[in-house]
DNA sequence: GTCTATAACTTGATAGAC
DNA sequence: GTCTATCAAGTTATAGAC
């Protein structure tokens, strides 16, 4: 690929996932990059579409590798349907390793991901087509994992579950370093053990029936 | 208050919520709420700052509501520290109570908090100070519902629950609606429910010990 | 307190030479 | 493919009349 465009694939990535899409301007990237402003529009003809670009780069072969993983985790059980477990690891798994090769920017798009995941609606348009066959495929594998569980309620920790895989990317929240000098230690192993062991528990959490008692505590306004 | 002044507020956390912070202009604030632009640098000086004031004027109450009921519980519980699901209960309910009078604007503000949770590094500054004294507490509370809970464990499983938290308030992810048709209902004592059971699940979660086996598959780029 | 007018700057995008 | 130069529009912020 042509190192020009190679670089502003990588600043803008960089950038977008410091600061965000819509902070970072096309200016910024190219003084980083050390290109010409002009270069960036040759190449990608616009700002949305070099995100756009940046994105599809990084999550089309994730995507075959989510759908490669749990073809091989259907194999596996045999007649059974995999376990929750198995199911969360398949669509996991390829986003955290990507970081694992620190030379390849992945941990760089993780961050970017987590980001654009609750930042404007651009995220969602491109990847709807995108991501279409993986959705399917993969809510299929969860209700199968969790035949019980009523389809409101797994829509439910389902979107909880998202936004905690996206705060994991993220990499953690930096209000929290108040409560404890701990950061977010990133082996993407044991990122991996502790999103499973935290979702699937989630995911099994008995339903609630009861609704729970009146908490709201009246606070004057200054 | 100036009615000015409350319609800029109001209308700046609206479009904020529905469009993030560095996509929404001055401009579009104004012209929104049918006031001049000076008003906006004459009440608030400048545009940080009308973010600033605007989560100022909703998360001190709530964060007082947070901690006269984390009292209550703790009172209520006697000896013992109140149980995990009550510390939760007592950090989340204000948040999600707000929403429960529509005219009140809390549920825009809830989405607003979701999203700057993700977006730059705006909230935490202006949190940071705001929120000390309510992480220190509800700190000390986690620690004591999970006494067995190692600390990293415990530090890793709080971001989960933050960013299952922000994904709650920003009202679900549009991607997921591939998968459901479903939409998040947002009835704010079932929203609580759920998200006690699934996070007291989580945090409960047994800690992962062996590590898991590779499950990396390479996939060839094209 | 509210307005108009405008300063001072940044933005994404393009035309056209080389 | 890469550059300079520039456009047209939009941005926050301020000065000063009323």
């Amino acid at each position: 690929m042509n190192q020009t465009k190679a670089r502003i694939l990588d600043t803008a990535e960089r950038l977008f996932s410091e600061q965000g899409y819509a902070a970072t301007s096309l200016r910024s990237i190219i003084a980083d990059a050390g290109v010409n402003l002009a270069a960036v529009h040759y190449h990608f003809h616009s700002k949305e579409a070099l995100l756009e670009a940046l994105i599809l780069r990084r999550s089309v072969p994730a995507n075959l590798e989510r759908l490669a993983l749990l073809d091989r985790f259907e194999k596996e059980a045999g007649d059974h349907p995999p376990s929750l477990e198995k199911v969360i690891e398949a669509f996991v798994a390829p986003t955290l390793h990507m970081s694992r090769d620190p030379q390849s920017g992945g941990m760089v798009f993780m961050k970017l991901l987590g980001r654009l995941h609750a930042e404007g609606d651009v995220l969602p348009r491109i990847l709807t087509s995108q991501f279409g066959d993986v959705f399917q495929r993969f809510g299929a594998a969860l209700r199968a994992a969790l035949p019980d569980l009523p389809r409101e309620e797994l829509f439910w920790r389902l979107n909880l579950a998202v936004g905690a895989l996206a705060q994991t990317l993220r990499g953690g929240s930096k209000d929290l370093g108040t409560i404890s000098d701990l950061s977010l230690s990133f082996d993407s192993e044991t990122a991996l053990e502790r999103l499973v062991a935290f979702l699937s528990a989630g995911f099994r959490a008995p339903v609630p029936t009861h609704p729970i008692p009146e908490t709201h505590v009246a606070i004057q306004e200054n």
